[in-house]
DNA sequence: ACATACATACCGAGTAGTATGTATGTATCG
DNA sequence: CGATACATACATACTACTCGGTATGTATGT
């Protein structure tokens, strides 16, 4: 059922996703639905949490944790989001992005969902970022905080124009200036601190 | 009407706005709405195409102009999209961005004048940012062009993480690491090309 | 000066279809 | 046997869209 609103949601979007339609997908009544969820807004709330859930396992499973610096572990994670940006258009882009453009306003409560899963992973980022900053002796006028939620901002921008062009191109290229701006505040910070 | 239009997608999404809706807030009637578009998907076009016409204006009258250095042009773009974020979520947000997401996958027409609406306004950020280049003497493994889509990137994903905090403050912090980084670049083409 | 014919823009009640949600019945469990 | 987990058949509101009618203006002929 998650999983049918996770993938009707992703391509069509919450308002255009029919209970019937979902419900079709996943192969239940609307008997069923509505015993398990008290309406459609609260299938979003659900929706989100599942979706950070999943999200949360998928990344604590992939490779870039086995680097020893953690500033490699950044870098890779940045590397992994780039690589993972492939094949259609509707299995590469975030859930909880999408809903939150549509529902911000009417429903805050899947808001506060999609928002608990984004800010809730950029934060899984930070103690990386941090470390790196210290190892690097860092002290600038950006936080760790700061930096995972603009990578954040990134991808999220990227998946829109991805959407947009009808290809994952644009969206690497533009994790790629991200990664590029990374490099460029870490090597900063061995010899002075900002640009000029 | 197509104010109205603007205002109800921006803060409510396409598919959540309704015909009826629509008319009333623009005082019409929905024989004057049938009678002005084909059908729902052509006013969506046409919003669209409305966004691109009025954001070209506004942009092309904003003060960044002035400068005589395109780089300062450039940079000046930057600051003027971080100072234009305040006030009401709906109303420093993006039309077509917002757009893009739902309808991308079910309403290619409505996509492609989205598309052109970004892709137009990302392009007029080129000449200033090749002649940049050329004026710092940069050739790098990044292009004028990619450039522009980035900055694009960043905006639509900070208007998203503006909508999932529901502040815009988030979104200017990515502005101000999108400004680092374009200085970063730029800088680099003074001594090298890139970091390290 | 003005009648006729016609085109355009618009009105708004109505329609077929679809949306979410509900009332009620039934099977399956501990 | 009571509670939970569903299925089925609605109810009600809303959806995009239509269609016959009308108001306004314009081109043309006399």
């Amino acid at each position: 059922m998650l999983e049918a609103a996770r993938d009707a949601i992703r391509s069509r979007g919450y308002a255009a996703t029919s209970v019937a339609e979902l419900c079709r997908i996943a192969g239940v009544t609307t008997g069923a639905f509505f015993h398990n969820f008290e309406n459609k807004e609260a299938l979003g709330v659900a929706a989100a949490a599942y979706w950070a859930e999943t999200t949360s396992a998928f990344f604590a499973d992939a490779p870039y944790h086995r680097h020893a610096d953690p500033y490699d572990r950044f870098l890779g994670y940045i590397d992994f989001r780039r690589d993972i940006i492939q094949g259609d258009l509707a299995e590469f882009t975030c859930l909880v992005g999408t809903m939150t453009q549509e529902v911000f306003a009417a429903y805050p409560s899947i808001r506060d969902a999609c928002a608990a899963s984004i800010f809730g992973h950029a934060a899984t980022l930070e103690p990386d970022i941090a470390a790196a900053m210290q190892a690097r002796g860092i002290s600038a006028d950006w936080t760790a905080a700061s930096l995972a939620t603009h990578t954040q901002a990134v991808l999220q921008g990227a998946f829109i124009l991805a959407k947009a062009s009808g290809s994952g191109e644009v969206a690497r290229d533009s994790v790629d200036h991200l990664r590029r701006y990374v490099e460029f505040l870490f090597a900063a910070g061995l010899v002075a601190g900002s640009p000029q």
